[in-house]
RNA sequence: GGGCCGUUAGCUCAGCUGGUAGAGCAGCAGACUCUUAAUCUGCGGGUCGAAGGUUCGAACCCUUCACGGCUCACCA
């Protein structure tokens, strides 16, 4: 079906300022980013004069391709647990900390200039060129895009490159830690290797300051801050000051536990890749004990995400990621939070692009019917829904129950106005009254305007067929009905055309039930089947079969419309 | 081989810090001159994977087992 092209507004970023701290959170709640805030709180015990410590939250991730909804799975998490923690009256630090002087390893698919990016093969990525040409990296260029998003489901860390830090010798300290402790952190490594690591091993790895890639050996350490390796390409030997190179890193088993000592890490999730014996959280908190003497953060895992509904636009075999944006498109931020919020971390579950997208917006709207008292059900579960509800806002919730906008029906609202927004949101009656009496606020408008271009890019992208229709211009040539449906009965439709079109003016005041009354009649005085009647009306007006109910589709259109639409078959 | 998670109504799941088993969908019955996975009203339906244990009381805690899934042991 062609689309008519339609200017819509981008989505809306948040400007202002961040919601801070709620103050009516129940201090029993127990949802799970309340459970994981008292975890936190517990694991430092404070003395009776000790000042109230500042909380640090961390997450990270290396910026080495397009990044992906799973990926957000732990920034989310860690954000709601950050809130909890605030709500309870804890300074938090939330640091977000981009892996970006790691090794470009692969050359993802969906990146242009392929041929380019192989020649940096092996290079940190932080030194790989932006192929867009945008910005100053190609790390760059990822961290900015996801950076940029998160702002709009309220998500603002505080950002630490790690490429900056290891450059600047930042970590001088943490690395001559580790090589120290050389021995102690290979037996930790080894307890769960299948092979053991080399005599030759050490925790530190080198970039080349010939070539700027990894393929390096190291050959000794001087006790002290002198490291000296080969550059395998080259053959060409150096040694570096730990205190002034740039190019020497920790590799991440030890670099993630020499960061929780390095930023005083009370908590950090992960994925559960990295949360099975042996796996890296394990060997980094014995690390971070052994090593860099201080206990390991409070984690919790979290599962993989899935995502349903995309068939046939995109499949994930073919390399494409389903990121941040792409969700963006199709929930609002409020939504999307309300997806991770209501759900617990260490379940997988399905990001849905079909029909759900319906019932999560529907589940959305209870839930905020909920929180606002209108609706009622029993107090645990209430207080379970409001907390839910809480901690999906990317704006402070307003003093009332604000108007809902149904997505099913703002969807058919669309539909019939051509994906015009302002239109479609207009057509709600409640819309005109709360606007006279001034009751609809900017942040209101932002709801509906966010709500109603998600709702549009659904149909445009993801919507079954069965659920779509175009409203006829009236300006096409009046179909071939007869053969369809038999000369008589296209007769009688023509009067039963006339008709409708008759009384086109009582639109706008009849009530549906009435007015449903009266197309029966209609039709039935003109000597069709009501059935049949319907069926030729919805092939005139939307080139199906079927379409919206008939009653409220009229309404909306209005007289004017619907005159066009039938006059070419008088 | 180790670890983690799951097993609750026909289906998808909720039930979280032990207190009489819940929701949505499906099903059945009724209503609407009716049409979007139509709408509204009502109803039924579960030895909570199995067996033991703790407890006044267990879907929930402990032990063992069965089945399913994921993950680590290479890199990050």
């Amino acid at each position: 079906m062609p689309w008519p092209p339609i200017e819509l507004p981008p989505v809306v970023g948040y400007t202002g300022p961040i919601m801070e701290q709620n103050q009516t959170t129940n201090p029993a709640s127990t949802h799970w980013a309340d459970i994981n805030a008292d975890k936190i709180l517990r694991s430092r015990r404070l003395e009776q004069d000790q000042q109230a410590p500042t909380y640090v939250c961390a997450s990270g991730i290396t910026p080495s391709g397009t990044v992906h909804i799973g990926n957000f799975r732990e920034i989310i998490s860690v954000d709601l647990v950050v809130r909890a923690l605030r709500d309870k009256g804890a300074k938090v630090r939330f640091i977000y900390s981009w892996d970006d002087y790691d090794v470009f390893r692969k050359v993802p698919k969906n990146m242009p200039k392929q041929e380019e990016l192989e020649t940096y093969l092996r290079w940190p990525i932080t030194l790989v060129p932006d192929p867009y040409g945008k910005e100053k990296s190609y790390a760059r260029a990822n961290e900015v895009a996801v950076e940029n998003l998160l702002v709009k489901v309220g998500i603002q860390p505080e950002y630490l490159y790690q490429a900056d830090k290891y450059r600047a010798s930042e970590y001088a300290q943490g690395m001559r830690t580790a090589l120290e402790h050389r021995n102690t952190i290979r037996d930790i490594m080894n307890e769960f290797r299948s092979e053991p690591l080399p005599t030759d091993w050490w925790p530190v790895s080198v970039f080349s300051s010939f070539t700027n890639k990894d393929t390096t050996t190291i050959l000794g350490w001087d006790g002290e801050w002198g490291l000296t390796y080969r550059c395998d390409e080259t053959r060409k030997e150096e040694t570096l000051d730990l205190r002034t190179t740039p190019y020497a890193k920790l590799p991440w088993r030890i670099d993630w536990p020499m960061r929780w000592a390095h930023e005083g890490v009370d908590f950090e999730p992960a994925g559960k890749d990295h949360h099975s014996e042996g796996g890296s959280f394990d060997t980094s908190k014995k690390i971070c004990k052994a090593v860099y003497g201080v206990e390991a953060p409070v984690t919790f895992q979290y599962d993989f995400i899935s995502i349903k509904g995309r068939g046939g636009k995109i499949s994930s075999s073919s390399g494409e990621v389903v990121g941040l944006d792409d969700v963006l498109e199709v929930y609002t931020p409020e939504v999307t939070r309300y997806l991770f919020a209501g759900t617990r971390p260490n379940t997988e579950f399905a990001i849905s692009f079909d029909l759900d997208v319906i019932k999560i917006y529907e589940d959305y709207d209870r839930c905020e019917r909920v929180f606002y008292g209108i609706d009622t059900i029993n107090e645990k579960k209430r207080e379970k829904e409001v907390r839910i509800y809480q901690l999906s806002q990317v704006h402070e919730p307003m003093e009332a129950q604000p108007l809902q906008l149904p997505f099913r029906h703002l969807c058919n609202l669309l539909l019939i106005m051509n994906g015009d927004v302002q239109r479609a949101v207009r057509a709600f009656p409640e819309v005109g009254d709360l606007e006279e009496q001034g009751l609809l606020t900017e942040g209101w408008w932002e709801y509906a305007q966010n709500r109603a271009r998600c709702a549009w890019n659904w149909l445009h992208s993801f919507a079954p067929e069965d659920f779509v229709f175009q409203v006829k211009s009236g300006t096409e040539d009046p179909e071939d009905l007869g053969a369809v449906y038999g000369a008589e009965a296209v007769d009688q439709a023509r009067k039963a055309f006339h008709a409708l079109s008759a009384m086109a003016d009582t639109f706008e005041t009849i009530e549906e039930k009435p007015l449903q009354d009266r197309l029966y009649n209609i039709a039935r005085d003109a000597g069709l089947e009501p059935k049949d009647f319907f069926e030729i009306l919805y092939r005139v007006m939307v080139g199906k079969t079927k379409g919206p109910r008939l009653a409220g589709f009229l309404k909306t259109l209005g007289a004017q419309r619907v005159r066009t639409i039938l006059a070419p078959y008088f």
